[in-house]
DNA sequence: ATAATTCCTATGATATAACTGGGAATAGCG
DNA sequence: CGCTATTCCCAGTTATATCATAGGAATTAT
């Protein structure tokens, strides 16, 4: 499996916080209770994506998170990069590092780097908007 | 990761049997000390090529295994499929099974699928053949 | 018979995924 | 000020999957 949980899970609240982007900053609490997720996970969850600067906290009482920026300049790769690390299908090709001492003569290399570039090319290509407005 | 060591160590091994396919049957222990993978792992994984028909055996001395098929008609999704089950990027989709239960309102689940036709897509189209004529 | 092989089942070791828990820091509100 | 709702931080836990290894039975050419 590429994409785990929690990967999956910030793609959701990221669309959570889209859907709900009109009401100043979400608590985790309500994301908790519409999405059914753990509010201790969500707490790990957002704070990946706030590391990586896709959202914005506020802490106290009425604080919560709410996007940097409009729903249609969030891709989904982004989402899941922020969240799991790299995409990569395979080990060998993970963080750029190619550390795997065959790789001069391996003849498998360029269909892997082929593999990922399709893969992130395709989930660069769409939006958290795309999938609000069901365009796919 | 998407594909693990047992589906890349299955490709390697099909490969070097496609090298070898004018030496009548090849010895797990040959391709052991060549590709430097342990002979207990690459039983397991011969054996899941058996079981797929993608490959033949010879029990017994001067026993190994050999492609069924010209190197052609193997595409890299038949033999990772083969030795990893399902190619499925998220287990959403694993095995055509959608036990979720927001399937049906799940937004996020064409793209998911989109995906998938994606990598199955590119996976199928590579055969053994093009890779080691550096077709790619 | 012997030696080389596949075949079968079980076990262990390590890593990763998927959560859980406790409590400190912060900030609005009455 | 005191209360409460929240994020934030770090550590611990459990479950599952990955990556093998081990021992021995069955088979077959020589």
């Amino acid at each position: 499996m590429m994409v785990s949980t929690k990967g999956r899970y910030a793609l959701r609240v990221i669309i959570d916080l889209a859907q709900h982007k009109d009401e100043g900053y979400v608590s985790l609490k309500s994301i908790s209770e519409r999405q059914k997720i753990s509010l201790k996970y969500l707490e790990m969850i957002a704070a990946s994506l706030n590391r990586a600067g896709l959202v914005q906290s506020q802490r106290g009482k009425e604080g919560g998170y709410m996007l940097t920026k409009p729903a249609a300049e969030y891709t989904v790769g982004a989402v899941l990069r922020a969240a799991e690390g790299d995409l990569a299908p395979v080990s060998c090709l993970d963080c750029g590092e190619n550390t795997c001492e065959r790789a001069d003569s391996c003849i498998t290399l360029p269909m892997w780097q082929r593999l990922d570039g399709l893969i992130n090319g395709y989930l660069d290509s769409v939006s958290i908007e795309d999938m609000l407005k069901g365009e796919l």
